[in-house]
DNA sequence: ATACGGATTCGACAACTGTCAAACTCGAAT
DNA sequence: ATTCGAGTTTGACAGTTGTCGAATCCGTAT
């Protein structure tokens, strides 16, 4: 069986990398990773990828992420929007709440990719 | 009159930062740090930041940086100085040319941050 | 059915961003 | 001193982004 993975959005498929350091990027794959650093870039944003990332479980409700900011539900979900759809979390809906956890494979990607290249 | 502020590198005071899946940022390390992420959120502005990085010698001239773009010399120029505001590159003028050098720290921070909590 | 509460989507708007051409700065070499 | 080549800065402009409130969707429990 795969993954129920029903709302998740088109992760861009990178194929890439070994750390920055070592290999320049292609343009292909700049233009790829450039999604993911760029929905990093936002204040709210990190912080939210980084209370769901550390969130106990695995997985944390828009209902305790929400009210850890000053920001409206609405500007929360649109933020939680553009990390799904970088491939950096993904959401899961169980009775009236949804879930956000970490996609870990392009986290570590774009680990690698700053990590001083050994 | 006066030096033109030599060369401007207020890279943050970033006083953080274990990996994300340890521990979630406050709001001021968030702060912080997404301007670094915002900086490598632009493809051409990732491309350059590898190409720096990967730079033979530690370092490279802007002359061999803006050929490899299709963009004009001075949206090249305003790219590495956004790469140098936020604290990821160092330039220095020798002679006629520029060269740019990577700031390993910063980049050594952003990667431990999305690093899996190990 | 109806109503309710959590979450997302829609529509609008000010602020910011990426880009270029033109003007400018800086150092080297005529 | 003048010119030249390499980079940066300035001014302008279209496109994108972050934000809100209102409308809507989706389960749950009346």
């Amino acid at each position: 069986m795969s993954k129920p993975a029903a709302l998740a959005l088109a992760a861009p498929e990178v194929p890439c990398c070994s750390p920055m350091a070592r290999q320049s990027l292609d343009s292909a794959a700049a233009i790829n990773l450039s999604v993911a650093f760029k929905a990093l870039g936002d204040p709210v944003r990190l912080q939210l990828m980084s209370m769901i990332a550390s969130a106990p479980g695995g997985e944390i409700c828009v209902c305790d992420l929400t009210p850890a900011f000053e920001v409206s539900a609405s500007t929360i979900s649109h933020h939680l929007k553009t990390l799904r759809e970088a491939g950096l979390v993904d959401a899961e809906r169980r009775a009236s709440w949804v879930y956000y956890r970490p996609r870990p494979e392009l986290m570590g990607r774009l680990a690698t990719l700053l990590t001083p290249g050994a």
